[in-house]
RNA sequence: UGGGGCGUCGCCAAGUGGUAAGGCAAGGGACUUUGACUCCCUCACCCGCUGGUUCGAAUCCAGCCGUCCCAG
């Protein structure tokens, strides 16, 4: 019998999983991370952290396994968070919890649980991985649950890392699972769904990068199409493409971020209607249905999450990039934003948006 | 201080005698393991001020204040 490390925040989903994978006979411990024992973010974690660390012991003492507490702050520091700083300093919006899967959650802690004598570790994300004999590789499909499904944030797992993961919750829903929870007496059966980034708690990303970088985001124009003032922006790490919210701009027509300038420290700033592009360009591509898009192919595309996939062909360009070209238009298409390829419910692969 | 225009929520702006539209901004909420978008709710007992006419005025009249344009 395998023995399986679960993956545990203290949330009601990866106490499910640890359930589920403990009903189902298999040997299993879990494993919290601490991730924010950061200079830059104050010494001590913060409340919410120590109390989702303590959620976890709880449901692994009702449930009789240990739960092994595992500090990856540091390498959190140097491949999530030094690189969400550096990516909004360039006028980029990054995605962060696609980095932490691929380099934190699948790759140290992975590796931890392998050099532990383990063969799987489970989270409680809702998707699915299965292995396809004909070709031989490990999929990664959509959650069942189409309105929790989480594959775009894992996109960029790696045949290995695939092959050492299990996602118990692939095939349920939400209601499932927290009835689950309930009825096992589970302390998180009704705990809230996390939602801001893990190591923003309050939010306020802004607020962390100009901590990070010992001074704040410099003020500047905001222009419109034409190069005409409009007003003042807050810093450029502020805004993102297609924002509308916080401009503190009346104007006649509402008008969104069309773009942002980080060598004027501009932003500018164009009505609705030419925000809709045909194209994006992507770079860094991971691919997992097959080894390598080597020709044009007919897929459904996420630019964003929360998004319904859009028909769209993708095409090899030289240098691990690729080109997306959509049948309709799509708005604010964002660098640095993931853009996850889909056929059918399996995930062909992705990249990252760096340009039109 | 001669002539003309205009003063309605932070901004723009309907309303020209019958008891204050709308848009933008702002605040709150929903949605969401990123940032956004989107959706919902809230937001002028009051219309530059003071009098007057009227059953009744932001809407008419007078004076004042402010502001803009032309003439200087």
């Amino acid at each position: 019998m395998p023995h399986i490390f679960v993956a545990m925040s203290g949330g009601v989903d990866s106490s499910a999983a640890a359930l589920l994978l403990q009903q189902a006979g298999y040997q299993i411990s879990g494993v919290n991370l601490q991730l924010l024992r950061s200079p830059a973010l104050g010494e001590t974690p913060a409340c919410r952290s120590l109390a989702d660390t303590e959620d976890a012991a709880q449901v692994a003492r009702r449930l009789g396994f240990p739960l092994h507490i595992l500090d990856l702050s540091p390498v959190f520091w140097e491949e999530v968070i030094q690189p969400f700083v550096q990516e909004y300093r360039q006028g980029r919006t990054p995605n962060p919890c696609i980095v932490c899967n691929r380099t934190i959650k699948f790759g140290a802690l992975l590796d931890r649980v392998r050099a532990l004598g383990g063969e799987f570790l489970a989270t409680g994300h809702y998707a699915q991985v299965a292995h396809d004999r004909a070709s031989g590789r490990y999929l990664l499909k959509r959650g069942l649950d189409r309105s929790k499904d989480q594959s775009y944030f894992l996109y960029r797992l790696t045949q290995d890392q695939l092959a050492h993961t299990l996602f118990p919750l692939g095939g349920l829903d939400k209601a499932q699972v927290r009835r689950l929870a309930e009825d096992h007496g589970l302390v998180n059966a009704r705990k809230r769904d996390s939602q801001d980034i893990c190591f923003i708690p309050g939010g306020d990303y802004a607020a962390l990068i100009e901590t990070v970088t010992g001074a704040p985001a410099p003020a500047g124009d905001f222009l419109d199409q034409a190069g005409r003032v409009l007003g003042r922006h807050k810093g450029l790490i502020r805004y993102t493409l297609g924002q509308h919210k916080g401009l503190g701009l009346s104007t006649e027509e509402p008008l969104y971020v069309l773009d942002k300038d980080p060598v004027s420290n501009t932003v500018h700033l164009a009505p609705d209607s030419a925000l809709w592009s045909r194209t994006l360009t992507a770079e860094d591509a991971n691919w997992i249905s097959i080894p390598e898009l080597t020709e044009p192919l007919s897929v459904t595309v996420k630019a964003r999450h929360s998004q319904r996939e859009a028909p769209a062909v993708a095409e090899p360009l030289p240098g691990g990039r690729f080109r997306v070209v959509f049948d309709q238009p799509q708005r604010a298409i964002t660098p640095g934003q993931a853009v996850v390829l889909y056929d059918g419910e399996c995930v062909v692969g992705g990249g990252t948006i760096c340009g039109p």
